[in-house]
RNA sequence: GCCCGCGUAGCUCAGUGGAUAGAGCGUCUGCCUCCGGAGCAGAAGGUCGUAGGUUCGAAUCCUGUCGCGGGCACCA
């Protein structure tokens, strides 16, 4: 396929080589294919390209913009392609397609179908994608949420460049939360009040009933206190875990593989590393502890491995887990994590350059911030089940999967997020969700009725597609694999849901004036059955960007 | 005190140094005699927190400052 982009670019490229040969100033100039830059003016009606090549090399060149832009034009107009290209304002260069060039896209994206889209830009890496990791102490919450959604859209978009992805959740069954799980889990089974460092919530007490009845042949009263808690440990954990897997998948995100800290621990993991580390000169000891030396990459204190009461700290896990990552053949991990750890990231890149890495390269964190649910300008905290947070399951329940996915997709992980309920709840048809989705609704009815009425793609004669939402419309769906492409390179799903409302509103207004099926009596022309490509097209783009963000694309709404 | 993120329309948010700063919702006015009105056309609504700087050009980059959120353990 053509990419009219990059072709444009390099004609821009070979004009201006010209014009520094004939003025004899190349012995100064460096030019770059990579500096020129052709782009989508935000105003349609400047035209379907862009370039700013000419106020960027006037004064290298020592000519005036405009004076350069009117020589560019001049190049261009003999560019295969190109119907017309203009000076505008201070020295911008508007390109305009020929019809038949633009719409010979409806077909092309119509033949590639769902590959439409896909690149190749990550081919050869293998990526381990970390998100949710939420421990087994409770319902996954909003935040975890997010990262359900924006780690499963991630990592379909890094598939879709040919990136050799696994999804990976890190559970984190070691530490002293669990013991405070296991111990209000205990307390709840006896009746007795919520320990002070306890868990709350009604789903402690389910849990603790589904771990007495799945023990009911076993005398539970007559064990130790010891021997109950390390009970309700192991049961209780292996009954929350199955709960957020259930969660998990009932919000269409899996994990192709679920890893448990235990191990690294059971199996020496975390001495290799620390063997490793030392051997590279990292680790130092002092007051009885084991150090890793990471002011030496940029963090502001050095950070204790190993206790001094000889226990492994939390950060030796995860030197042992990177290690291990890294080990399986992952030349690319990245990991998710909330804006409650953003303390941690530099910790975490301090132990990569530790290990002989990359930071930003072969580590890079990702940090989401906080999410919260609103109504009536008011923050909602209550859970049915977890009484503090909101959870998955709660966000589910009120809005659905598709409504819920969406929402949180659709904005930066760096922005603050508040999800209005009255919005998502009671006015569901107005959801930015729905408004795609219609548009793809649209689509598929759109064929229907023409299959009815005889309409087929029979014919495709592209220079029809000559109105101006046909040329707006067409420019978009050309953008979407570039969209893509970015989205995944700058791990922006957003990206993809704003494009989505764009191409909607484009489809929208394409549909309310030109006419796919005759009317009333009218014969079928070509300029009918060339359009059912286009509507095709568009559907297929609809499609392929809702699939990326994991929401559904129905044919009926 | 130090570190990170964010301050853009009434609300929720886009805006990859470019042209008149955008979308959805909300408000107001039109459009169902034919492919679904969950739509379209139009109106109103902005000191891009604030003060400087860099640049031909700044919402965007730099510095200060104010506000909001989050974090600063031999906890996990």
């Amino acid at each position: 396929m053509a990419m009219h982009q990059d072709v444009f670019a390099l004609s821009v490229l070979d004009i201006l080589t010209s014009i520094a040969e004939r003025r004899r100033r190349d012995e100064h100039l460096e030019l770059h294919a990579s500096e020129i830059t052709v782009e989508r003016p935000r105003d349609r009606a400047h035209g379907d390209w862009s370039t700013n090549a000419a106020m960027k090399f006037a004064k290298r060149l020592g000519m005036n913009p405009r004076e350069l832009a009117q020589e560019i034009v001049g190049g261009l107009s003999h560019v295969d392609g190109i119907a017309s290209a203009d000076v505008a304002g201070p020295g911008f260069v508007n390109i305009r397609l020929d019809t038949a060039s633009a719409g010979r896209l409806a077909k092309t994206i119509v033949d590639a179908g769902p590959d439409y889209g896909r690149g190749d830009a990550f081919a050869g890496q293998k990526i381990n994608l970390e998100f949710v990791s939420a421990n087994p102490t409770g319902p996954i919450h909003l935040g975890g949420t997010r990262w359900a959604a924006v780690g499963d859209s991630l990592a379909r978009l890094l598939s879709s460049q040919k990136g050799d992805v696994t999804r990976e959740y890190y559970f984190n069954d070691h530490g002293a939360q669990i013991d405070r799980f296991a111990r209000s889990l205990v307390a709840a089974h006896r009746g007795e009040p919520t320990p002070e460092d306890g868990y709350g919530g009604s789903y402690i007490g389910e849990i603790a009933q589904r771990v007495a009845r799945s023990h009911s042949g076993e005398a539970l009263d007559d064990m130790t206190l010891e021997a109950l808690t390390e009970t309700f440990r192991a049961t209780g954990v292996d009954f929350m875990f199955g709960d957020i897997k259930q969660s998990l998948r009932d919000f269409g995100v899996h994990f192709d593989v679920y890893f448990h800290e235990n191990q690294l621990h059971e199996s020496g993991a975390v001495t290799r590393a620390v063997d490793r580390l030392r051997s590279l000169g990292q680790i130092f000891e002092k007051d009885g502890a084991v150090w890793l030396r990471t002011t030496a990459f940029g963090d502001d204190k050095d950070r204790v491995v190993i206790k001094s009461d000889g226990q492994p700290a939390y950060v030796s896990g995860d030197l042992a887990y990177y290690l291990d990552k890294r080990e399986r053949g992952f030349d690319r991990c990245l990991v998710m994590l909330g804006a409650d750890h953003h303390g941690y990231v530099q910790r975490l890149m301090a132990m990569c350059s530790a290990f002989g890495d990359e930071p930003g390269i072969n580590l890079q964190v990702l940090i989401g911030q906080m999410v919260n649910l609103v109504r009536d300008g008011d923050p909602v905290r209550m859970s049915k089940r977890a009484g503090t947070v909101v959870t998955l399951e709660d966000l589910v329940e009120i809005v659905g999967v598709d409504a819920a996915r969406y929402a949180l997709v659709r904005s930066s992980a760096d922005s603050n997020l508040d999800i209005d309920l009255d919005l998502l709840e009671k006015r569901s048809n107005d959801n930015p969700v729905f408004y795609v989705q219609y548009a793809h609704a649209r689509t598929t009815n759109v064929a229907r009725r023409a299959s009815d009425e005889g309409v087929t793609r029979s014919e495709f004669q592209p220079q029809l597609l000559e109105h101006d939402t046909e040329s707006a419309l067409l420019g978009a769906l050309q953008d979407f694999p570039r969209i893509v492409r970015f989205a995944a390179e700058s791990r922006e799903p957003y990206r993809v849901a704003h494009y989505l409302e764009e191409l909607a509103g484009l489809y929208h207004r394409w549909y309310g004036s030109c006419r796919v099926t005759p009317l009333g009596d009218a014969p079928i022309e070509p300029v009918h059955s060339t359009r059912l490509w286009l509507n095709d097209a568009s559907g297929q783009v609809f499609r392929n960007g809702l699939d990326l963000l994991g929401v559904s694309a129905p044919e009926r709404m």
